[in-house]
DNA sequence: AAATATGTTACACTTACTATAACAAATAGG
DNA sequence: CCTATTTGTTATAGTAAGTGTAACATATTT
């Protein structure tokens, strides 16, 4: 799953969850809601479930919960929790080695300090928000 | 080839014009020197020759030339060049469609406001300044 | 005419992504 | 304690994207 996929398919998922709290949602029910599948879901829940944004419940009248407020839960935290690389981390990796001149370091520079910049913004953005913004009405005060 | 592979390996092109100005080098010779494949490097490069940022000659004597100030020649522009999307664009084509609300909408959105970011931050980076940042002596006053 | 070099297309190879299936582990209820 | 349910994790098949290289037409110089 691609980076980007992965966050919005996360957004979505917290936001029904946010929108249906307290009721734990099954992996199941959410896919039917979002149109993501539930395969997927349950993996990207489990990494938000150890985050502690989520808590998930195996066997029956089992699911998944909101356990933060949405006011509290930002872009950030959602892609960190999600993905082991930093933000939208852009490759250096391809570069050729061996160079006379040092470019892996340069754009390996280049393009962290432009990651700091996308998880300054990405910070700022709380789930609340992006719900606010979408018109969808939180039951998690 | 991805977005960040075109983008260094364009800039190391770039800088081998500059520093062996005003030698016209062929793609097998810049090849040489960047360890990059001559057949990528003349795909690069004939984008860059439509962009005016090398002047390119067929046949014997001839090759690839620098034609734009190093000083006047920054890492937005290259990559406009080299790459039809704007810079480093995040995919939310993925994002699965027909939803109650407009996901599709919001991360376009926030992601062409990053985007907005990332083209100013390479606009100010000149080639001169990478090269002065790696110590390559332009030859391209 | 011959040699050289770009510009472009094509192709095989590898890697990554996507979607889904399968099943073990955990839980609730009777 | 047994069954149904649901998460958590692994596996797999199919598709898409990226990489490296080759091939050859086109253009230019000598």
């Amino acid at each position: 799953m691609s980076a980007s996929t992965k966050l919005s398919s996360s957004v979505k998922a917290l936001c029904f969850l946010a929108e249906s709290y307290p009721e734990p949602k099954t992996s199941n029910e959410i896919g039917e809601n979002t149109g993501i599948n539930a395969s997927k879901l349950r993996k990207l829940l489990s990494l938000l479930s150890k985050g502690k944004i989520v808590t998930s419940n195996q066997g029956t009248k089992g699911g998944f919960q909101l356990l933060k407020a949405p006011k509290n839960i930002n872009l950030q935290e959602i892609y960190c929790t999600i993905e082991d690389r930093k933000a939208f981390h852009l490759k250096v990796s391809e570069i050729n080695g061996q160079d006379e001149y040092d470019y892996l370091g340069y754009f390996d520079n280049l393009f962290s300090t432009i990651q700091v910049e996308i998880e300054n913004k990405m910070t700022k953005i709380s789930l609340l928000s992006i719900m606010n913004d979408l018109k969808i009405k939180s039951k998690f005060k």
